[in-house]
DNA sequence: TATTTAATTGCAAACGATTTGCATTTATGT
DNA sequence: ACATAAATGCAAATCGTTTGCAATTAAATA
């Protein structure tokens, strides 16, 4: 059973969001597009210097990526940061292995937690949204084990 | 209404830890235990240096604490870590303020979604813990708009 | 297609947060 | 009080990320 994944037309993406059309850039989307996990800022440094791009500017394109929503950064760890590239009607969360790092999205929503947590809260009335992360160990991992 | 906090014996805990009794992670300990909210680490920093300690002890304090599952590290963005000191028996999840990063713990858990995930996943048989957190407006940074 | 312009890039230097090595000090058990 | 390992302060090193600036390139226009 393989991944299912719409395609993404990272041209028009660039293009509607006021992004010129670079290699780097489509190389970049291109990427996070066709990858079923979020990507590592090592993983995606790598690739841009196979590509023989400065990765100065690979900084440089995440951040507009992320300011402008096309992209979402997760953060996972003090010293590690993945990135996922958005897409519409599509809410995620994440399972991480706490032993390989192996990261698999999950598509759904506890939005009716919401009310239980402003109902608790002090401060909030209102929440308008929520980050959600489960961490086990992926049946690779599991395997080496024994 | 005031908060409500169960006190720490900080000592005790080092020393049942394995660790020595000094004035700084005595300190650190006290500020994380009478927090109600978790504190950065450029908050800790400032303590430290008004106690007249390294930096640089502070951070090797932190990471042993944090390996010893003493205190507990929140990943809130890329570039700001937050610490919370460890409750036993207490499960906590975060509300945070979009506008001024204010943090606020929220005491319950969502065990029961675990299987779901579990269900969807295509690598984990098992989840050993999860993070939630979210993200609204608090109610001064909302009275701040009007 | 050639021309113009602003956006994007590469490079090197700057940066800030965190870590490290090492000599000195300190807490703890005897 | 003494011995010992742990913890500290200091300065230097390190790492990932950002910045300034001159050169290049994509896109809009003639």
């Amino acid at each position: 059973m393989k991944k299912q994944m719409q395609p993404i037309d990272v041209e028009s993406l660039l293009q509607d969001n006021g992004f010129k059309r670079t290699p780097l850039r489509i190389a970049l989307l291109e990427a996070l597009a066709n990858s079923s996990a979020p990507l590592s800022v090592a993983q995606l440094v790598r690739k841009t210097k196979k590509l023989g791009a400065d990765t100065a500017t690979l900084y440089r394109a995440l951040n507009a990526f992320e300011e402008e929503g096309l992209v979402h950064a997760l953060n996972v760890d003090k010293t590690k940061v993945l990135y996922e590239i958005v897409r519409p009607k599509t809410h995620l969360h994440h399972i991480m292995c706490d032993s390989c790092n192996a990261v698999e999205s999950v598509a759904f929503c506890v939005k009716s937690l919401n009310q239980q947590v402003v109902k608790q809260s002090r401060q909030f009335k209102k929440i308008h949204s929520h980050q959600l992360a489960f961490v086990g160990t992926c049946r690779k991992c599991l395997r080496a084990v024994r």
